[in-house]
DNA sequence: AATATGCATTCGAAATTTTCGAATATTGGT
DNA sequence: ACCAATATTCGAAAATTTCGAATGCATATT
């Protein structure tokens, strides 16, 4: 079996079964039976002459080998998806406003953000596209997005020469599930010594804020899930598996649809949002209407809900 | 027949038959049959619901959408190989050297420029990618290559934070089969009005360098054939398509390699090659070599050679 | 103008790859 | 020890890719 015959199913399959974590679930998403995804697991992984899983018992852990090979495969998706909207979209005359969104900013937040673009006069189409802080700065200066939207401005580390445009900040709360949020609201903070606990990784901001916070404070949760896509801590929240913290902004929103509660803030800690662009003067009309108006909401949001909680300062 | 039946097969056959410009020549050089690839390219454009070629008598051009697939593409592609090759080395403790080529460098002066990092006492293992500079570029800023070989250096407008380091530079030698040299030679450069000529695309520095060069003398020749891969020149050249032009140092090489004849120097043009990197004090062994030897190399041979022809100011 | 050659394409059969049903093995919990 | 859930193996069915043969078209040759 040669490498050229690698499809993109394979690492689609991959993709899928590396984000749900199992074999099974993986093929509910994907509709098709569980001995074809093994079976095309295994093609791939002799195609690549590398484990890409550890398996555990019946637990699939990805290797280091796995992890690298995910990050290409979410870009190599990434780019056959972006070649093939382009094209179809090449004869549109729509207005089209290309739109990367760093895989650690939350789905809510994201759309807040992108909202004002949507209530133009002159509509305007937005394509998303998700990935890395990396992979989307590549899509960057090859303009195949025209901004960013990240949880960090970029500095010269990034080695890219690129404008940061803050759009607004919001503090952050924790929540947990009801049973979790009764055992732990009495005395939180200081209570949460050995408390199961839900991460952002330790690379990114609101991952590397939250453990700092937690330290100066000599608090010691116990973690128990680490991940990049807060979406996904909201799920495991939802579960019960562990508290897990959260845009204030979307306090009554995570309350509604994931049938959790505010547990408090933590305090001191504030999140930026940022939006990245070639251009420090944007011409581009949706990206405009982006990085004027967006500003303004999310700020006047989290004006309105420091009233309604009253807890700082 | 959906998208994600898109195989690497199907891209690489596409960029073949792209770059040979013609579905017979591509079949020789894949070692498949014609049929196949027209079969095969055909499933293609179904799949990105767009034409990828116009049909014109028996001649195959890129349409507008063709030229975007085809870079999307072969970005694809190298995603593809660079995975597989940093999976299969990862364990190795060889020295890796990852270098992107901009496809406007004559594939002899990367050799050239490359050779010093060969040579250290511990050997280094380089690794090649070729691509459009702005491919190039995305792969620099998220480490996947090194140091890009390039004509030009970067400059604010690429919106990317790197280094330029000049390794060397060359002047510009016309060339061409015995039979045109023997037809063009006697009164150059005022006689090759109307004489066909092979150029790089005016994109290139090189392409545009050539382009000015005769705009100024008032001499137009007759374009016959543009391309991007001096590889591809080099070939139509050798089959006395038409006049094209070289890097000087290579003269000699070219002469005998594609038993071609010089004509003569195109004087005041001078073709600059540049290395790129991200740190400005390289600290990478096998970057190193290349960035401090190259440029005595190249600039000696061309003193050589200076003295061999001995015609300039 | 007729002919020949080279090229792209269409069609059906063979080879290859992917998918699934049935059966087996293993894990984790009760 | 038993059960439920999961991953895997095996062979057959379905789908895809490849090629041989034949066709049609465009350019070159006579």
């Amino acid at each position: 079996m040669h490498i050229h015959n690698l499809n993109f199913r394979h690492l689609r399959y991959f993709m899928v079964v590396a984000q749900e974590g199992t074999i099974a679930r993986a093929s509910k998403r994907l509709n098709l039976t569980p001995q074809t995804i093994s079976g095309q697991l295994k093609v791939l992984e002799e195609m690549l002459e590398i484990e890409l899983f550890e398996r555990h018992g019946r637990r699939l852990d990805l290797t280091d080998a796995g992890r690298q090979a995910l990050e290409y495969a979410e870009e190599i998706f990434n780019l056959g998806e972006a070649m093939q909207l382009q094209l179809h979209h090449a004869g549109s005359s729509r207005i089209n406003c290309a739109v990367g969104i760093a895989d650690v900013v939350p789905k809510s937040i994201a759309y807040k953000l992108l909202a004002p673009a949507l209530e133009l006069e002159e509509p305007v189409h937005l394509e998303c596209r998700e990935g890395s802080m990396e992979s989307l700065l590549g899509d960057l200066i090859a303009n195949r997005v025209d901004l960013i939207l990240a949880d960090r401005p970029i500095d010269a580390s990034t080695h890219v020469r690129a404008y940061n445009h803050l759009l607004g900040e919001t503090g952050i709360s924790m929540f947990a599930s009801p049973e979790l949020a009764q055992q732990y609201r009495p005395n939180f903070p200081e209570g949460l010594n050995g408390a199961p606990l839900l991460l952002p990784t330790d690379d990114t901001v609101a991952g590397a804020n939250i453990m700092k916070w937690f330290r100066a404070r000599h608090i010691e949760p116990a973690i128990r899930v680490q991940c990049v896509d807060s979406a996904l801590i909201d799920i495991f929240g939802q579960a019960g598996t562990g508290l897990f913290c959260g845009p204030s902004v979307l306090e009554s929103e995570l309350q509604r649809q994931h049938s959790v509660e505010t547990l408090g803030r933590l305090e001191g800690i504030r999140e930026r949002y940022y939006a990245i662009s070639l251009e420090r003067q944007i011409r581009h009309p949706g990206v405009q209407a982006i990085t004027h108006r967006a500003r303004e909401l999310l700020l006047e949001t989290e004006q309105d809900l420091e009233q309604e909680t009253k807890s700082d300062d």
